[in-house]
DNA sequence: ATAAAAACAGTAATAGTTATTAATTTTAGG
DNA sequence: CCTAAAATTAATAACTATTACTGTTTTTAT
């Protein structure tokens, strides 16, 4: 088996996604860390990525529009992303198991795992159009 | 405006969807497709698809694995897939507008739509590994 | 200190999908 | 039934997101 080496590069990649609450992509964390280490390349943002969503540091989320996005909140959560401003928010349910469960009930298999992402209007852009629409 | 003229390639496509339930790629299409129309580009295929899904007589579905999905069910419901064998499974939830509600309660913008889908393992797949079991 | 293993930067390759273009098909109006 | 404008096509190029390869550098256990 393969072994961990400590890397500046994927700290800086972790500590950055730890900092955000939404949900960036690989590029979005590539420009960033870049600062820093201006010598870094895409490639070693993604591999780091891969890496720490297969050891279960971060979570790899796809909410439909072609571009892999990444989630240092390893906490069961749903996301919801804006029609408006494209925004992808957490959405926490109390009881989450309930919708499994419900589920459950119509399917003749086996249901093990959920992913539920919403859209819809963010209180921001729900904001903007009241004030447009004065 | 641009309006819709006959295409005997579309009608293929559409007919070949609507007798399918394990919603198939592009690829998938182009397959079969090319049975019939042996030298149907892949381009058109996809434009095809993408033309039908716009004028919403078919729904284009992503359940994560990079790759897109079509099928030509439109009524509202949700898919499953399975660990074992990969293939997406309808499932038909009586009253969605209950979840939709549900996660509004924990949401201060506005929710509108929902996708979910869900991971498991199909009735075939148990009933293998349950032979296999034995 | 050293050397094996891991990670790196740079780059090439891949997969899925969309865009371009010249030729063909469809269809409304005469 | 003809015609011509508009839509569609096949073929191909281009694009985007992501992964794989390679020679060099960094990490770390001994």
């Amino acid at each position: 088996m393969k072994s961990l080496k400590y890397s500046r590069q994927r700290e800086c990649i972790k500590s950055f996604l730890m900092g955000r609450k939404d949900h960036p992509t690989a590029d979005t964390v590539y420009m960033h860390v870049r600062q820093q280490y201006p010598n870094i390349s895409l490639g070693t943002v993604y591999r780091n990525l891969t890496l720490l969503s297969d050891i279960g540091e971060i979570n790899r989320l796809n909410v439909g529009d072609g571009v892999d996005r990444f989630d240092a909140d390893i906490s069961p959560h749903q996301h919801i992303v804006c029609n408006s401003c494209g925004c992808v928010q957490d959405i926490f349910l109390p009881d989450p198991e309930k919708i499994l469960n419900y589920a459950s009930n119509y399917y003749n298999g086996v249901i093990s795992t959920q992913t539920i992402h919403f859209r819809g209007t963010c209180s921001e852009c729900m904001k903007m159009t009241a004030k447009n629409n004065n």
